[in-house]
DNA sequence: CCCACGAATCGAAACGTTTCGACAAACATC
DNA sequence: GATGTTTGTCGAAACGTTTCGATTCGTGGG
């Protein structure tokens, strides 16, 4: 396999030339760049990574840690994975991904041996040892999720509170008057990640800035629990008129499924605004207005984030993306006499 | 941070001595090591990962290639990631994470930049371009699947047809003469991988060798679908009395509510195996018997063979893994009258 | 005509390991 | 007591880059 020194002597200048032309850091003759370039493609060379990181000062991988606990949601869980990796290539990085029962040694093996230039964490829960590890190692990172203490961390999100505020507006500006939220299991919001919490909060708090009746339901994911729990908030008194359900995909499903079997269309009867989901509902049917959470959106901007660690010096902050709205019909005016 | 220098300067003791006693490979001195011991416990030594890479003939990582098709079960697939990462941990080498849409590039790139030492290929096609590539960098590799053309190649799965053989010996062992197979959706079997087919085909030649009936449905997730192919075979003359279901998670379960529906029982009405699942079928109700693929027995194997192609050498291979059978109470004798 | 300057190139020193060969000392063999 | 072997240690040469400071050469200004 050639190495520097083969094109240099093909292309008849000193190695630092080649390194230089293939950097740009410093002006290369015109017929001295050919000449190289030539040489390159004649013995397909290319830079060996590990010369790369022993002589540079970046090793251009980022650690990527992501733990898969039982309630995690494998679909959404993969697609943040990849979205990180995918964004981390169009800053030349690759993504070394730790395993989760590694979680903290192995964060701290590839930091102090140098392997990574910075870490991702993915899933942040709110007393996450990572979050209290990156911070004590000192290294480039960012989180994606706000652990309860981010002082001194860099985390990104999607806006919970205001997608939650969002789809209350949306129904209220409808006419709602009466609404309801079905969010996870109950085990999500006692300990795992804060983010059903926030988008709960922030439901509850602009229905009552918006001044209407709000509910909010937790729900398991087997159809039968679903219909009792959309049952509970249905038959209520007021009986909600406009329902936002934060929760994995076969819960949309399963509620689409008990609202029909009710006898009850969207929007006719009930108006249905998606939470935060990673998957599409735009093909369910009938299709959901929704206020996705783009785990590409996040992840690039975390992956972002991370880079500019490296150079210039970013300052601490929880960075919450703000939510989009986007209608696909399951959203329309209360029918007049309920 | 320290290096081997100072390591080597707290100790008393030259560089070499200090690698030679953390590597073991030379003998060294009882009290001499203790000292390195000490010296790189006070310094919180850890060995630089580029220096190890550029001096030693190892990386110490394995590129990881995982796409995800658009039929592709994320369950599974994230399962078979983590899988990999675990096994490699095992081995002490790290896992990097190639993202789909540098399925090639990215493979050429790692190796040809000597980044890892070898390559994991997951979910492999009939026609899969990757493994073209492989054989043609001469990477040290292992696939986890298996391609149309697997010369020169080194490739682990789960043996297919021996597992739906194995489906089929059970029931026709507990006097089942008409059996069922409801498999995955068409698009899967045309294009994509080819464990599906090997399934089928495992089936039917047990079936014709073992002279019983035996059916073959292909069907989509959705429940009225299943329900439907459910039909097919339950309706037909003879009716089927033993069923293997080789499909996702959502299948199995709309499979047992179909079931329940028609006013069946299992295993009483029908014996149900469910075929090469990743995930539990203890907890269904009624609890499936199941003959798994269990990811991380793959996996194993696959980073075994990967480690040991880079010293000895390793013959090309497909290793077919064998499956096991687990009994969870849904095969029984079929009704004396059906 | 001399000087300063920029462009283009080179040589050499780093980066942090592993590993080969050498060497001294201790010990066993006959 | 000479000879060979093992044990423990060291020095130095790789491994393949990047990058800092020269050096050379032409060019335009004074």
């Amino acid at each position: 396999m050639a190495n520097i020194h083969d094109v240099a002597r093909v292309a008849g200048v000193s190695i630092s030339t080649v390194s230089y032309a293939l950097s740009g850091k410093r002006p290369i003759g015109e017929k001295t760049r050919l000449r190289i370039d030539a040489a390159v493609r004649e013995l397909d060379y290319m830079p060996n990574a590990a010369g790369r990181m022993l002589a540079g000062t970046r090793t251009r991988i980022f650690a990527l840690t992501a733990p898969l606990r039982s309630d995690t949601y494998a679909p959404a869980h993969m697609a943040f994975v990849l979205a990180v990796a995918t964004a981390a290539r169009k800053y030349d990085y690759d993504v070394l991904l730790l395993t989760e029962d590694e979680a903290t040694d192995g964060l701290r093996r590839v930091s102090s041996s140098r392997l990574v230039d910075g870490i991702i964490v993915l899933d942040v829960s709110i007393n996450d040892e990572r979050a209290e590890l990156v911070r004590a190692l000192g290294v480039p990172a960012a989180l994606i999720g706000v652990p309860g203490n981010a002082d001194g961390l860099v985390c990104v999100d999607l806006d919970f509170e205001a997608a939650a505020a969002l789809a209350v507006d949306r129904l209220v500006d409808a006419g709602h008057t009466s609404l309801a939220l079905l969010g996870h299991p109950g085990v999500v919001y006692e300990r795992g990640s804060n983010f059903p919490t926030r988008f709960r909060d922030g439901f509850l708090r602009r229905a009552a800035e918006r001044g209407v009746t709000a509910r909010f339901t937790m729900t398991e994911k087997d159809p039968p629990e679903v219909r009792a729990a959309l049952s509970g908030v249905l038959d209520a008194v007021p009986a909600a008129t406009g329902l936002v359900v934060h929760a994995e995909e076969g819960v949309h499903k399963a509620v689409l499924e008990a609202v029909a079997g009710r006898g009850l269309s969207v929007p006719g009867d009930l108006s249905v605004i998606a939470g935060a989901p990673t998957f599409d509902t735009s093909a369910f049917t009938p299709p959901l207005d929704v206020i996705p959470l783009i785990p590409a959106d996040t992840c690039t901007r975390a992956v972002e984030l991370a880079v500019q660690q490296l150079d210039g010096t970013v300052a601490p902050r929880v960075e919450l993306v703000a939510p989009t709205y986007r209608e696909h019909g399951s959203v329309a005016a209360p029918r007049p006499g309920s």
